[in-house]
DNA sequence: TATGAATGAGCATTCATTCAT
DNA sequence: TATGAATGAATGCTCATTCAT
């Protein structure tokens, strides 16, 4: 168990992680200075690195919270007792609610390749991966129960739909004219149209 | 026309943006320096002044060589005289066939957001508009040429073939199992059953 | 008269200055942080503040305990009745074994001038001062009562006797193939045969 | 042979050299920030990391200045035809006048293991156990010879003389009230009478 | 007494940009 | 045209010091 101050200290990490990603979303990680994190928190700069080690850290760690949530979710639909159908536009619909209401901290995540590097890289990939992964896992099983069109490329799909996922954070505002529920569920349906079998 | 003296600077500026485009998809644009760039061409980096006023300028130029050549390319498949069908598989194909093949070139325009600003900016999205919309043209027509189904959400569909069209640059590569035509082809027929009406 | 409380603290910063000269021996007075030399106490940097100003202070007491153990060693040589030969020898050994035994303590005195300043070089400046005319004043009544040469010159002698003790910190390891005994032995058999009148 | 540029950039160098060991001489080196030793050169921070890599290699090449030196005029003392005691003599005194009238330079060399790490460090180490070796030659070649007292300690000889030798940089000053030379004298005359035989 | 947290001044280093040649 | 040299503003990071608890 946590004690208090450990809670604290978690806590406050987590208003830093939350107001860096706003930030870092907005310029890209090296556009970004630590002072400029630290001043969106009327923090001082010095204060940051008592509780992220480097700049790197504290991206990485971003990182983390982001891909921890996602991984959840799409964990839980994935495991849940749905058909595949079902299961696709779950999976489909809570990605774009997670993304769009937590924006910034998709969007910092972009291009792991220029931002991480070491073990830091290679950790964030292999994440990106068991997410993908989830998909094609649902794929196959509704492949393998007839409700899929058997002769689609699964990871091609995957592709198209992880693109299409992603891509979302780049032209998504809430003053835009579909809501994101609305947005979900049009991708849902026009992306389950390319997998399910005619009948 | 242009004199020949001109025509030699206009080479050699194509030879400058090919190769700091390598470099900037590598590092991004923040991560790169003019040193590497200069390196990369073995010249210096006072030299690259001459040709470019400054860094901004340089990945504008970059940017404008590979919106050139996208919009030549689609403008070609719009304007041709195939049916809608055609038109939106070869739109496509000739993305993904441009895109592995220039693959740096068109990894370094992500993110406009971060990269330009001011003026450059707003051209930069205007391009990228006029390139977007040339797709919801090839859809209308399907539609009212009832070979789409005509259900489908223009804009939805859109952004999810752009989504899934430039995601190729994250995970395309030449050694990959499939060659960039095996995949365009792959992506045309997948793109192409979330559109087309069911007979 | 010392309280106990006064006692406990006073046994505390001896302690605080030994384990501190351990460090500033190693890494130099600029090159130590006071976070090293809390962690090796196993205390917190703040925690330092309560016993010392700052860390000015901490050198410039670590620097006095030495000097008082030195000072005290060396009087005790001076001040007693053996032969002008035999004080020298002492004080040659004497110094040499201290500082083999305190190596750390000896080694982070080195450059009084790069690391006090105001009052605190001025104090420590004047004590190397009377820390060497003890020599002075054996070396005089070693001539005085005929068993110096008389040609030698005082002020050099001294000189090349004390950077001659200075210089066992550069190169005095507990590993080496002399103990601390022998080397203090022999340092003093060569030094005397430079005084010494020969008969 | 070098080229015009290559002998400019090489003056410099020195030029740089010079004055960067007058101030990494009188606060050391993690005292001394490199602004100042620009400031010194009427140059700005920026510009020296055109000529040296960082903080360290400044360092370093300071030390290298100093030590070819050194080591170039103990070599021409070892390997001249003079007999042991004109050769330990003259040893003697050329380290004195080098050192003093480069007194900045020399001071500046103190300490290596706390300002030189990995290579550095042992190339460093190295070239100050060469110089030193030269004077056990000496030693050696004197008591072959017969002109040296055949039971001195050659090893603990060599450290009187070398401590006795850095020691010098602690106290000398160009005000004082002997000349270097005859401090040179001095100092040869007492140290040579701690090894020759007594006839 | 002790410490967790915060701070701000300082520093090494980088890099786009300039300019004389 | 090309470049060597210089610059200065910016930036990540460190660390002595403070202070409320």
């Amino acid at each position: 168990m946590m004690s208090l101050r450990e809670k604290k200290i978690a806590k406050k990490k987590q208003d830093i992680l939350r107001s860096a990603a706003t930030v870092l979303a907005e310029k890209g990680f090296q556009g970004t200075t630590m002072e400029e994190v630290a001043a969106n928190l009327l923090m001082t700069k010095g204060s940051m690195y008592y509780y992220f080690k480097n700049k790197d850290d504290l991206l990485f760690q971003c990182h983390q919270m982001v891909m921890d949530l996602s991984l959840e979710k799409i964990e839980q639909v994935v495991n849940s007792d749905k058909d595949p159908i079902k299961k696709l536009e779950q999976a489909v619909e809570s990605h774009i609610l997670l993304a769009t209401s937590e924006k910034s901290m998709f969007l910092m995540m972009d291009q792991p390749n220029q931002n991480f590097s070491g073990e830091h890289l290679e950790e964030a990939l292999q994440q990106r991966k068991d997410y993908a992964h989830h998909f094609d896992d649902i794929l196959q099983e509704g492949i393998e129960k007839g409700v899929f069109d058997e002769t689609i490329d699964i990871r091609m799909v995957r592709f198209i739909i992880l693109g299409a996922l992603n891509w979302t954070l780049q032209w998504y505002s809430e003053d835009g004219p579909q809501t994101a529920e609305e947005i979900a569920n049009s991708y849902a349906k026009h992306l389950l149209k390319m997998v399910v079998k005619d009948q």
